[in-house]
DNA sequence: TGACTTGGTTAACGGTGTTAAGTAACATAG
DNA sequence: CTATGTTACTTAACACCGTTAACCAAGTCA
């Protein structure tokens, strides 16, 4: 069964092929600018190679998305350990997740601000949520690390599931908001950052 | 001089022509169905004569939305009177702006969660700004309303510029994953929208 | 009457995602 | 060794999109 083997690492092999070219057209260019013909001719392959292992753009955007906030959710799982009390590391997290999204904002926009394209068959509508399942892994430290805050008493009592949800849209939105508005006078953006994760931290914070 | 006249009115009649078939299909089909075909279409012209009333189908949009917008800034401006306490009446604002960007998900999209298409020519870079001046104006009500609660004693003593900007990118945070995200597992909406709201506020009171 | 402006048209360019049909190489069964 | 079927891939095409250039007809004005 060789033979098979051989004909998967060779299907796999043109598949991360396809990814790096796209995430190299979308760093370089932007989300907009990153176009299933545009890939293909940088691969010398026709278009339709691509749906032989994506989908869809959706789906290929996804999964690039998906490998890069990968790499977030380490972030800010190994963030447990280097700031074991739960304050500090709500404020860290925070500014890594921000810090993250501005670094890669090509990979942010279309995973969390763009809305995903209506989904007409319901079948496949688990892909657009496992595109973002690091993004829920994410979301899952981030309760964690609330309810550690009300376990140690040094936040309030509020159920950590909606108080992280809640945490997570105030820190979206100023990513968001710095991403695509960039002409937007925003002043000093350290201090509107620093303002956001302040209000949210102490509006948590036992009094 | 009465024949420029009806001319002009011709041409702004035309003009909001376009610019009620443009809004019907903004609000039925949603934003990425709207297409200057297919308003041209609606109103019996050819798609180019859009062109003669309106530089951009982003031009287009933004006359949308801003005439929209008009109606949150006289919603929030009228906050002014109805609550005098500006503690309240910050959060009674942050409350009208999330349902108003709710109750027009496909007027918000574009104007606020959209990044911009990038504008080639730096001459009309005012455009994308004057579109959201009434964003402007409705950031302002907020500032407004934070200096307020500071010179009240209400609220800590921050800068209400930055501190304004702050909440704002906070409420806009939830508002556009809301609308995004619909298929999201948000529980229920309005403890989180609370959830939210109650952070930003006791994050800025004064203790 | 002739020139000019205005409001509109048609045709076209260059792009997009995606699907259907066809082809060439290859592995396997008889 | 040949026939069959699978696999990877291509070409052609569909149905759109925003936008520009060239043209045209009607109305205004000298």
């Amino acid at each position: 069964m060789g033979v098979k083997d051989r004909r998967a690492r060779q299907k796999t092999l043109l598949r991360q092929q396809i990814l790096d070219a796209a995430r190299d057209l979308l760093v370089r260019d932007g989300y907009e600018k990153l176009s299933m013909r545009r890939v293909a001719e940088r691969i010398d392959y026709s278009p339709t190679a691509i749906y032989l292992h994506f989908t869809d753009r959706q789906d290929l955007v996804f999964s690039l998305c998906d490998e890069t906030f990968a790499k977030l959710v380490h972030e800010l799982e190994t963030l447990a350990q280097e700031f074991p009390d739960p304050l500090v590391r709500l404020r860290k997290g925070c500014e890594r997740y921000i810090a993250f999204g501005l670094n890669h904002p090509d990979h942010y926009l279309p995973a969390f601000v763009l809305p995903p394209p209506p989904d007409l068959d319901p079948t496949r509508k688990q892909e657009s949520m496992s595109a973002e399942s690091n993004g829920l892994k994410a979301l899952g430290c981030l309760r964690d690390c609330i309810a550690d805050g009300v376990r140690a008493r040094k936040l309030r009592k509020v159920d950590p599931e909606v108080a992280a949800r809640a945490t997570w849209a105030a820190i979206h939105g100023i990513t968001s908001l710095l991403i695509t508005h960039k002409g937007f006078p925003w002043g000093e953006r350290k201090a509107v950052i620093a303002a956001t994760i302040d209000a949210v931290v102490d509006g948590l914070r036992r009094r």
